[in-house]
DNA sequence: CGAAAGAGCCC
DNA sequence: GTACGGGCTCTTTCGT
């Protein structure tokens, strides 16, 4: 079936054919959308195509294919390919094998630009008057589309991929060139790991559950003797007060109720410290139970490991979910494999604060850096601390963590002490501290940061946060945007190997890319150097 | 049943 | 008297 939305009228499905022929073969772009069978992905069941903001064409996906039309559009890669939301759409329609070198996404504009980037609320802003409606207006819950009425959702679909051309039209030319190219040069190597997954070695799982099963039914066991679920913190809480432990509690104001309640706040920083067993198994049953939950049993239906990456992070980071491959504890690393007897693994060393000495300019830091020494070693030798101290206090820095949070984290015993010792660290890195407050300052009058690419990342304003908290974002933000998107470009320069996952500053591939990612010359990617550190490994070590 | 809260895993 | 940035997922709890 085809489908139409515009002025025009038609006597005859050849005259459609016909017309749709003059008005979509010849064209440098299009915009594309693909419905699918529900809101998870699966099946696409039809696609749209328009031209124009002013009109759009509707494919039904039947088994024989018979019109070659939106293909011979899609396959092209002289042809613009324009989607709200790519990482979607490419991979539905994956299996036809769309051209995905020349595509462009709106909905990444709109955030590029800082704006909603939902279709309906960015067409509400930017094209008032036309027309399109938001997929939950037409079914709810466990309903998929299609049971909706051909007509209904083919006219939807044309509805979206004009608005999506009309986008592209208003604010394609706003945004950065070189900086949307990179970020679509990121997506189908996105859609690549998405899915080509991870191997899973069972035997090793199988393992991996035997001894944390144990150690849970053990602790687990103890707790049940006392009468109280591990797993709740509010027992928990209650039994440990009962026993005179001493834990933080907290008067909080109930959303659903609004009554005033007080909290015992049970999270294992507090737990630690203290001497009831008690207290040590229910930590010993939460550590556990989370590996199993979370790392391990989710496993066990699957062949490989699969997630879902995704780019819309506020800071422009990478994320993964469906099964998040970024947050894998090092107790569990090992089962997972590759397909060809090694992993090849690279990191970005120390990249956040290598982005502060050059953001800021601090000479001293970049020395260090550029010398090739160990900053957290030089911060410990300028102050006369522990390493473990000083690498704290500068990831708090970064963090723009207060005294008391250097001092818990760092295990100072005083709160003076931590003062002291961010007071060192500014006095070692003055340009870099001066740059810390000065970022604060126009973060609060500005509303946004820019990060070494020059991407704008809006800050929370007054009414949604507390002056402090935006304070420490726009710093975080500068610095944590700007690592990811070196490592986003670094990821583009490697797109030709077979990368299958990415942490943040480190990337995975499958085989031995050791000497591929030598050649890259991936220490010079940015405007200042960045050792990357290379690993070959039998399985995914920590 | 679903949302919120609390906890804990990663960089 | 004062919460460290960005994520994701799991379990419990509680109101509907």
């Amino acid at each position: 079936m085809i489908g139409y939305l515009g002025d025009k009228q038609f006597s005859s499905r050849d005259e459609l054919v016909r017309y749709m022929r003059e008005q979509l073969l010849g064209k440098r772009k299009v915009a594309v959308d693909a419905e699918t069978h529900n809101l998870q992905y699966t099946q696409p069941v039809g696609i749209g195509i328009a031209a124009s903001g002013e009109e759009a064409f509707y494919f039904t996906i039947e088994p024989e294919l018979e019109d070659e039309i939106p293909w011979k559009v899609l396959i092209d890669p002289g042809v613009l390919k324009v989607f709200h939301n790519a990482l979607f759409d490419l991979n539905t329609l994956i299996d036809f094998h769309i051209d995905d070198t020349n595509i462009v996404d709106t909905s990444t504009i709109c955030r590029l630009l800082c704006q909603p980037a939902k279709l309906t609320e960015a067409v509400g802003r930017f094209l008032p008057g036309m027309e399109v409606h938001d997929m939950s207006e037409y079914i709810s819950g466990s309903q998929t589309t299609m049971e909706l009425p051909l007509e209904v959702l083919s006219r939807k679909c044309c509805q979206d991929v004009m608005a999506t051309y009309a986008l592209h039209e208003v604010l394609g030319e706003l945004v950065d060139q070189q900086y949307l190219a990179v970020e679509m040069d990121i997506i189908p190597i996105l859609i690549g790991m998405s899915r080509r997954g991870i191997g899973i070695d069972h035997e090793e799982r199988v393992r991996l559950e035997g001894k944390y099963e144990t150690d849970k039914v053990y602790y687990g066991g103890l707790c049940k003797e006392y009468g109280f679920n591990p797993g709740s913190s509010q027992q928990v809480g209650y039994i440990l007060a009962k026993r005179n432990n001493l834990l933080p509690m907290r008067r909080v104001i109930n959303k659903r109720t609004g009554k005033r309640e007080v909290k015992i706040s049970t999270r294992a920083e507090n737990m630690v410290v203290l001497e009831d067993p008690l207290a040590q198994a229910v930590l010993g049953y939460r550590k556990a139970s989370k590996i199993l939950s979370t790392y391990l049993r989710p496993m066990e239906i699957h062949d490989r490991a699969y997630c879902r990456w995704h780019t819309e992070a506020r800071t422009g980071r990478i994320t993964s979910t469906r099964r998040n491959l970024q947050n894998i504890p090092p107790e569990v690393r090992s089962m997972y494999i590759p397909d060809n007897e090694h992993f090849t693994d690279w990191d970005a060393t120390q990249i956040e604060l290598r982005c502060l000495a050059y953001i800021s300019g601090d000479e001293e830091m970049q020395e260090v850096f550029d010398s090739g020494g160990d900053i957290h070693q030089d911060t410990a030798d300028f102050m006369g601390i522990e390493r473990r101290i000083a690498k704290n206090v500068g990831f708090a820095m970064i963090y723009g963590a207060t005294a008391k949070t250097i001092m818990e984290t760092a295990g100072i015993q005083s709160r003076g002490m931590a003062e002291q010792l961010r007071d060192m660290w500014f006095d070692r890195y003055k340009m870099a501290g001066l740059w810390i407050v000065t970022t604060q300052e126009e973060g609060l009058r500005n509303g946004m940061v820019r990060t070494l690419y020059g991407r704008t990342l809006k800050l929370p304003s007054l009414e949604e946060e507390r002056e402090d908290g935006i304070r420490r974002k726009a710093v975080n933000y500068i610095i944590q945007g700007s690592a990811a998107e070196i490592i986003k470009r670094v990821m583009v320069k490697c797109s030709q190997l077979p990368v299958v996952l990415q942490v943040h500053d480190e990337l995975i591939a499958d085989g031995d890319a050791a000497e591929g990612v030598r050649k890259l010359d991936l220490d010079h990617i940015a405007p200042f150097h960045i050792p990357f550190k290379i690993r070959l490994m039998e399985r995914w070590e920590v």
